[in-house]
DNA sequence: GTTGTTGTGTAACCTTGTAACATCTGCCAT
DNA sequence: ATGGCAGATGTTACAAGGTTACACAACAAC
């Protein structure tokens, strides 16, 4: 469950507990569809209510979202209201775990490389993709190549969220 | 117009032509959806027709996706088929501006990174919103905030291809 | 020339995200 | 308490992005 203390200090509505929720039991990146048709029971109807949630809890950093996946996940820290708009994730093409990495450094690295060339950054987008470590010990690369359409598939199925 | 070299070193088809010159034309991201409209005149009427070019020109490095846009851009240094999955951009969250900063030394560090928890990269995506030196000689910075669905919006009613 | 591979065309469909508008709820000043 | 307002919610309809499935054409290899 979320925790009461997180749902005080930010001033969570009944919604985004409920959307929050869902991710945190998922623990997966969850499209928002997905989220909707597990929010269903409890009267959600329209993708909007899941979307207007979803702006919020990002926006207070309980929430990520992963551009390339079209899918939603959970803070990894529980709190990420410090850094709302920066982060880095890596995403396993095999078994589609998704892990969020904090490296401030590195993310200041980059702000100074586009400063460097007069750009100033409010938020970064930094999404890897390859092979977990589990999935690299386990088994061949073979299919790699066909593999990012198929963590699409699994988001969407819900296979992750079990 | 797209350079003849480059057709024959990557063996582009019509499509695949087409397409290319369209995004080199447009200088800007542009929607799949734009592609296709602006391709009606000779003759493309699906969208299937459009991602299957975008499909091989972005295996071959002469296009990139970006995926906080949803669109697609020329590669800004005419090829990148010796780096097709890492490219660095910055977008402007103001004028629509989009930058490709390719420093392959940060590229490896994010690399490193992830390699620290047994991941392997495959494929990476960073793309840093902001304000550019243009903008941000010129105006005030008051309205940042909702000036990504701004972006959205003039990709796809063209502003930005002309 | 037949066979296999790759590219193309088309229709239908699925997923993701928004606009517009009405309504409700909690809170604050009076 | 009550009138009013901001923020949250509900609902319908729709726009935008992307894919599946299937049929056909172009072309190379043998």
């Amino acid at each position: 469950m979320v925790d009461t203390d997180l749902i005080a200090k930010h001033k969570l509505t009944k919604n985004q507990v409920l959307v929050l929720a869902t991710l945190f039991k998922a623990k997966n990146p969850l499209s928002a569809y997905s989220i909707l048709d597990l929010l269903r029971d409890v009267g959600f109807r329209a993708p909007l209510q899941v979307y207007r949630a979803l702006d919020r809890l990002t926006e207070h950093g309980l929430v990520h979202r992963l551009e390339s996946l079209n899918a939603f996940m959970a803070c990894g820290h529980l709190d990420c209201s410090t850094h709302p708009d920066a982060a880095l994730f890596t995403i396993c093409d095999k078994c589609g775990m998704v892990a969020e990495i904090n490296d401030r450094k590195t993310l200041d690295t980059l702000s100074g490389l586009a400063a460097d060339s007069g750009f100033r950054v409010t938020k970064s987008t930094i999404e890897l993709n390859g092979v977990c470590k589990d999935c690299d010990a386990t088994t061949a690369s073979r299919e790699e190549a066909e593999n990012k359409s198929k963590v699409q598939k699994m988001i969407q199925r819900k296979e992750l969220s079990d």
